[in-house]
DNA sequence: GTGGTCTAGACCACA
DNA sequence: GTGGTCTAGACCACA
């Protein structure tokens, strides 16, 4: 696995783990019902407590990214259209707020999104 | 004050009442060298503890955008270029950051946006 | 609380919790925005782990019954519409699968819910 | 065999082989001294451990509906009036308390069994 | 081997 | 005071 916990960032580690994980799932670098790294072994890679993994496995299980199968493992979800139209949707809501309080200063939003987006 | 704060939103409360006053002074709402409303009144009227706006006021404080008279109160800034530059960037940054997730996830940067912005 | 736990429940214990408070919240019995006893107060009733009735009170707020405003509690939720509903759909699909089965092992409906239904 | 296992449902594997086998031999699909499939080829069939269709078989044992001759296989039993009114008392119970806790939230009987019983 | 639950206890941010 | 996170470690069911 590509997952690098940075112990700088605000966020608990078991939301990076699930944040993280779920990034490579939705763009593609773990296949549909690839199995996931083992609770145990992930916790030893990234020299974290194994209940933190299982937290974050719990999250994205929840999220419908990954599915358990008890004594098995953890595998990557054959169906991710779901929970990749509920992150875009997610994005697209953080985005607004943003560009909300950019209006709210008087920031124009052409401005603000200046060499980030082609017109 | 127009300040309202919300149990479901996932920042805790002094965050909100940092981020609203900041919001309202940098649009001008407030204007520089007005008194902000005391720790303890605007504890009262959002009936939270004044241990919570205090440190509202003093993230404002350390963000430059109201500077503290002992024994007077909070006065709002009397220049607030730096820190509506501050937070202009900071905006930038965020947005950047959710694209650059989007473009990983195949999104297309336009379609994100639709009906954000005026091409 | 009138929570009792049976450790001859096969259902865990944060679930027994998490079940047992929901039917107490969604029947009535604690009321819109009050507190819920606190993690660590609920597990001392209960002989627990507070690690255990926090996961309970995690479920519960995943669920829309409760919500938790940090450094104060967790309230009974506002607005119960939701959950109820919600628990209702699940009471009726779970009831559709026994009558299925009933069905196909040859039993007639009304025959398995005599006495329990009045016509 | 018409098995088919789900690793969405929450049961675990060996209780869905025997929940459906139970259910087949009870309705009739399967007639008495007929033999089972054996452990092994059940398990190759459905990609799954011969401890688990072992563990399916001795439970199914166990309420009666089939009977094991060493060294010969596992058969149909030949009587299963007992394990289908066994059944028929278990779908009673099971839906008895579904409607009692439907009680305790105020959602009246015949509207929660709306189009599943004819009256 | 796998994941799931639970305990005891520490430490933290927040109100 | 409150809840949230994390660790270390035990024990269990399941495959």
């Amino acid at each position: 696995m590509l997952l690098q916990l940075d112990y700088k960032d605000s966020r608990p580690i078991y939301e990076q783990i699930s944040d993280g994980c779920r990034k490579l799932i939705l763009a593609g670098v773990l296949a549909p019902d690839e199995p996931m790294p083992s609770v145990r072994s992930m916790a030893m890679e990234l020299s974290t407590n194994p209940n933190t993994v299982q937290k974050a496995y719990a999250e994205l299980e929840r999220q419908g990214v990954i599915y358990t199968v008890k004594g098995r493992g953890n595998f990557v979800s054959g169906d991710l259209k779901a929970p990749l139209g509920a992150r875009k949707a997610e994005l697209r809501e953080k985005i607004a707020m943003l560009l909300k309080e950019a209006d709210e200063l008087g920031i124009d939003r052409n401005e603000l999104l200046e060499g980030m987006v082609k017109k």
